[in-house]
Formats: C-alpha cells, sequence, structure tokens
DNA sequence: GCGATAATTAGATAATTGTATAAATATCTA
DNA sequence: TAGATATTTATACAATTATCTAATTATCGC
C-alpha cells in the first residue's frame, strides 16, 4: 500500500474529483471547471491523482480524458478489511 | 466523512501507529518507543489519530492507554464501498 | 508533600503542499 | 504553417505539517 495513494486522498478537492469521475469520465478541463480554483491547480491535483494510479487517462485528439482506476479502490478497500476490519481484540 | 480522517491517515507514522494497535492496546510510552522519533513528536500524531476518532484513549493511573476504534473504520470502507466500489462505467 | 515517571502542550523551525501566474507542449482547423 | 484551444510544466509563494526541545500537567510511591 503506497503511501501517494494515502497522501492523494487527504485533499478534499481530489477526493471530490473522485466523486465527480464516479459518475462519469471527464477531461481535465470538465473537471477544473467544476471548482473555484485555477485550471493549472486543478491539473496538479490530478497529476496527483494519476501518480497515486488513482486514476488513468487517455488523450483524445485535443483533450484528456480521466477516468477512475477502480482496481486500486478495491486495493484501499481490502487493506482496511485486512488490517482493521476484524473484531476489535481484548 | 470527515477531513481530518483523511489527513490522519496521509502519514505513514500515523498508520504504523494504528497497526501496532491492531495487535492489542498500547500505552502512549509503549508505541512511542517504536518509533525513532521524539516522544513529544508521537504524542502529536496520536493526538492527530484521536481527534479524527481512529483511536480512543482510556487513562491508567499514570499510563494513558490507546485502543483503535474500529467504527470509525468500518465507516471509511463503507465510504469506498458505496462510491467507488462499483461497477465501472461504460 | 516530594521526587520520579508518563504524557501532553507550547513555541520554534524546516520540509511539504496547495495555489497562483506565466511559459511550454500538443492538437485541431483553416 | 498560423492561430486557437486544451492541458501540462515551471517557478514562486503562502499555508500547513512534522519534528525538535523545553515546559507543563497528572499520577505514583515513599
Amino acid at each position: 500500500m503506497d503511501d501517494s495513494l494515502f497522501r492523494a486522498l487527504a485533499d478534499p478537492t481530489r477526493r471530490k474529483i473522485l466523486e465527480l469521475l464516479t459518475e462519469k469520465d471527464r477531461t481535465a478541463g470538465e473537471i477544473a471547471e467544476q471548482f473555484p480554483i485555477a485550471f493549472a491547480s486543478v491539473s496538479h491535483h490530478l497529476g496527483v491523482l494519476k501518480a497515486a494510479d488513482l486514476v488513468a487517462t487517455e488523450r483524445e485528439g485535443q483533450f484528456i480524458r480521466y477516468r477512475l482506476n477502480t482496481t486500486v479502490f478495491q486495493e484501499v478497500v481490502r487493506y482496511f478489511m485486512t488490517r482493521f476490519g476484524g473484531e476489535p481484540h481484548a
């Protein structure tokens, strides 16, 4: 379980981006316009999410489309289940 | 889902503390001696974990015993399951 | 109460991070 | 190729955070 994953999840803007991508895949611009911060700042957040492998990208002409990498989320769930999901100890 | 929760999980020392508490409840001192950083720094991390409600404390004489709050972990799992655990979309 | 032990809190500092603006890269259309 | 649009990268800066030492609080045993 990589450190970059948890750091990526620590920012509320990035979690909001992930929730947007739950609904449907979106381009960087479509994502950016949902936030009151500069485009470049959102792009930076997208880079963090990508580095953590939480999202994947695909170029479509001028656009770059972002999608959730659901595999990694399953790993997150498994992380919590195995380590902390058990019975409370004495 | 509170912001403090994800920020608390973002630090590797704090995640290590949580894993130690999975094995058994421990006092602040028992936890601190597992790390190469100053006692007071570990105490600070414990405060962050407590503020996020990831751990609970109980005084035992001179000692303060820490235990996992497993309820919150179940909430974390539920968070990921409901938002990101579904089928990949088209 | 006093000294010792356990732990937290206060104050300072260095490293990290989120954001901004400006510049660069990539693609499209004409 | 030139100009427009989409996005990222570079650079700088302010805010946050992790860590340290020192001081404080709480409890124990004598």
